[in-house]
DNA sequence: AGCACGCCGACT
DNA sequence: GTCGGCGTGCTC
């Protein structure tokens, strides 16, 4: 008799099925099968393991049928998969379900007769003709570099050049480089960075022989690109988002991770918590291939390994073309809402500022970090403030669609007529309208409160929503965009912004971090960062670096050529060193006063960070639970366990949250770390049977 | 994660 | 008298 384990897109490790004899020789480890589970479901699942063991005490079901004439998943995914199942603490069905696109893990859907050819068309397109630019002589120095770098057996080589150095000229020489050797390449971006800026540059110098990946493609469209990289003839490059480090890869020989200290490499919410700049230098070791990690402003831990002599270091100073980099200006906006001078969000200088671009004819954007209308509203006269009735957040102010949305879960409610805590205004409620407080919209809004509404409430703090308002009183001839998530919520829609604005159809562009990555307008004189301190104010250890990078990063926008662009930064904390180091363009300072922080905290670099987060529907039961957890971790890991603290946002979907934090030296061997980390998990559950805690961990948590 | 099974409130 | 709320338990 023999046996499969397979693995399937639930959160487990594998499962057992019998191979039927008609199906075993047709069968190999990496074969899809469609198998059933449960009562009636079927999935489509990836042998792991052909062996003749039965299992004992369970009842065995039989492999359906064999969904592929071919295996899908080859012998390095496999050894991949496994070491972010072991390193981020997650069962290989969720690394499967990361992984692989919807379709292919779906047991009841027959496997699509190929469905019109336009999903790879669209892709693929026309021959591509080595349309590569000639390098400046300071990008052929930095290429230079590299190369040597990797030849003197450095594989990972960090490329650390200012904004608008030209790096992705530097990086399609070095993929050119690589595909003449007969090599593939993966170069990741984030996935906000992937823009049609990017993409269509590619296109254009590699042709068919790129594919694109990311997630705003239809399942379909990923299906068929995961199955090219299975066939005799593979897309050579690859240009994706996170999840395109799980494409099947045959002589991977290079790795570009742009933009390597973006946090949205991480993971955060579905199991595998995996971060894919790290995972996919594992990946790159595995295929014995090089990388480049580049950026303009490296995270912390990267610069330091660069530091260290662990990675190489190459850094490229000269901006493209000659452009300066901007002028940054701070305002001290403390000082001036304390002397009223301030119109709205706007202090003096920046409306200046703006008058001057539009005067020129030239163009603006405005940053700031929040969506919707207002942070949050509250009654003006007892001073209640909405909050998400499943989250611990306050509610944001939306006018437009006069609603008030939870940022966190996405909950929308209606604006209430009157305020359900002192009943001010109370006139008399409608006799279906439970008087308490909100109730939840309906999903498509058409909704509106009476007028007034908004006049019982008072909003607090200023979203994009806002600034738009007040940017249009304060210039109403100038043409305004806005771009957030409320705006830019498919990819069409951001798409058109960009261009709209690329094309000069807008003078003004309102937007929050989205306006951040991967563009470049050529006639952008002045940026306005609102207000600089929402970023700052995180409790987190690295709120300070992420400030930093996010400010540099909007500062880099602006800038025309043969003009020197203003940036003007707005902050309540205009003392802060980091502030000026913004200014000056000083990442050596930022870096070294961090890294000091962290020295002497115990932060990463010098510690591995891993959280164990507990969740439960009932707080205070919760809380003796995390205690008691924390205890036991204190008793296995002395000196490392940090909490139980709320996070910032202590209650999500219901469920009330606590995190501990253990602080991992790197003395400590990792397998014997997380061995500790289940042992504990199993006898804490054991002793607290009855109660239902969801654990989970987060390794390297950003 | 799904999804079924199981025990307590408002409807024809 | 039932429809249905979501608590909890299992999946080879």
């Amino acid at each position: 008799m023999r046996f499969a384990d397979v693995i399937l897109p639930v959160p487990f490790e594998t499962f057992t099925y019998i191979v039927p004899d008609a199906l075993s020789a047709g069968l190999v480890r990496g074969s899809r099968v469609v198998v059933p589970l449960g009562k009636n479901k079927h999935y489509a699942g990836i042998v792991a393991r052909l062996h003749t063991q039965q299992p004992p005490d369970v009842q065995l079901k039989e492999i359906e049928r064999v969904a592929d004439a071919q295996p899908v998943v080859n012998e390095q995914q496999f050894q991949f998969w496994q070491w972010i199942a072991d390193y981020y603490m997650s069962p290989l069905g969720d690394v499967y379900k990361a992984a692989f696109p919807s379709r292919l893990k779906d047991g009841e859907a027959p496997t699509p007769k190929r469905t019109r050819r336009t999903i790879v068309d669209r892709m693929a397109g026309h021959a591509g003709a080595g349309i590569t630019h000639p390098l400046s002589p300071a990008q052929q120095t930095a290429f230079d570099q590299i190369v040597q770098q990797w030849a003197s057996g450095q594989t990972t080589v960090l490329l650390h050049g200012v904004t608008s150095s030209g790096k992705t000229e530097i990086y399609i020489h070095l993929i050119q480089r690589a595909l003449d050797a007969g090599q593939q390449v993966l170069y990741l971006l984030p996935e906000i960075a992937l823009t049609t800026q990017i993409t269509d540059r590619l296109r254009h110098v590699f042709g068919s022989r790129l594919g694109v990946y990311h997630s705003k493609f239809t399942d379909a469209e990923r299906e068929a690109i995961y199955r090219h990289q299975l066939s005799a003839e593979p897309y050579d490059v690859i240009l994706g988002a996170r999840s395109s480090i799980f494409l099947p890869f045959q002589r991977l020989g290079l790795i570009i991770v742009d933009e390597e200290h973006e946090t949205s490499y991480k993971q955060q919410d579905p199991q595998p918590r995996y971060h894919a700049r790290n995972a996919a230098l594992v990946l790159a070791r595995q295929f014995g291939a090089t990388t480049l990690l580049g950026t303009a402003t490296p995270s912390i831990e990267t610069y330091h390994l660069a530091q260290d002599g662990r990675y190489g270091y190459v850094p490229l100073t000269e901006r493209f073309r000659g452009l300066e980099l901007p002028r940054v200006e701070v305002v001290d906006i403390k000082r001036l809402r304390f002397q009223k001078r301030m119109k709205g969000a706007f202090s003096p200088r920046l409306v200046e500022a703006i008058t001057e671009a539009l005067s020129h004819r030239e163009q603006a954007i405005l940053f700031l970090n929040r969506r919707g209308f207002s942070n949050l509203i509250t009654c003006n006269r007892c001073g209640w403030v909405p909050h998400c009735q499943h989250c611990d957040v306050s509610l944001t102010l939306h006018k437009r669609t006069h609603t008030l949305v939870c940022h966190y879960c996405g909950a929308v409610y209606q604006l209430p007529e009157h305020c359900p805590s002192c009943h001010s205004y109370d006139t008399p409620p409608a006799l279906d309208t439970p008087p308490t407080s909100l109730r939840p919209a309906p999903a498509p809004l058409h909704v509106s409160a009476s007028h007034d509404a908004q006049e019982r409430f008072v909003p607090i703090g200023a979203g994009t929503e806002r600034i738009e308002e007040q940017i249009a009183r304060l210039f109403p001839s100038a043409r305004l965009l806005r771009m957030d998530l409320d705006t830019a919520k498919t990819r069409t829609a951001y798409e058109k912004i960009v261009g709209d604005f690329a094309a000069g159809e807008a003078d003004i562009l309102i937007g929050t971090q989205m306006v951040t990555k991967g563009l470049d307008f050529d006639h952008v004189s002045v940026v306005g960062i609102l207000d600089a301190d929402t970023m700052l104010n995180v409790p987190d250890f690295r709120s300070y670096e992420r400030t930093f990078h996010l400010l540099s990063q909007v500062a880099g926008r602006a800038g025309r050529k043969g003009r020197q662009g203003t940036v003007i930064l707005q902050t309540r904390s205009a003392d802060l060193p980091l502030i000026q180091q913004v200014v000056d363009n000083d990442y050596e300072g930022m870096y070294r006063d961090q890294l000091a922080e962290r020295e002497l905290f115990r932060y990463p670099p010098f510690t591995r960070l891993i959280y164990v987060f507990l969740r439960h529907r009932d707080n205070d039961i919760l809380e003796h639970l995390a205690e008691d957890f924390a205890q036991l971790l204190r008793q296995r890991f002395p000196d490392m366990v940090l909490g139980p603290d709320r996070p910032a946002v202590s209650r999500v979907q219901s469920l009330f949250i606590r995190k501990i934090m253990l602080k991992v030296p790197h003395t400590a061997p990792p397998a014997a770390v997380r061995q500790t980390l289940y042992d504990t998990q199993r006898a804490f559950l054991e002793r607290f049977a009855a109660t239902h805690v969801n654990i989970y961990f987060d390794a390297d948590p950003m």
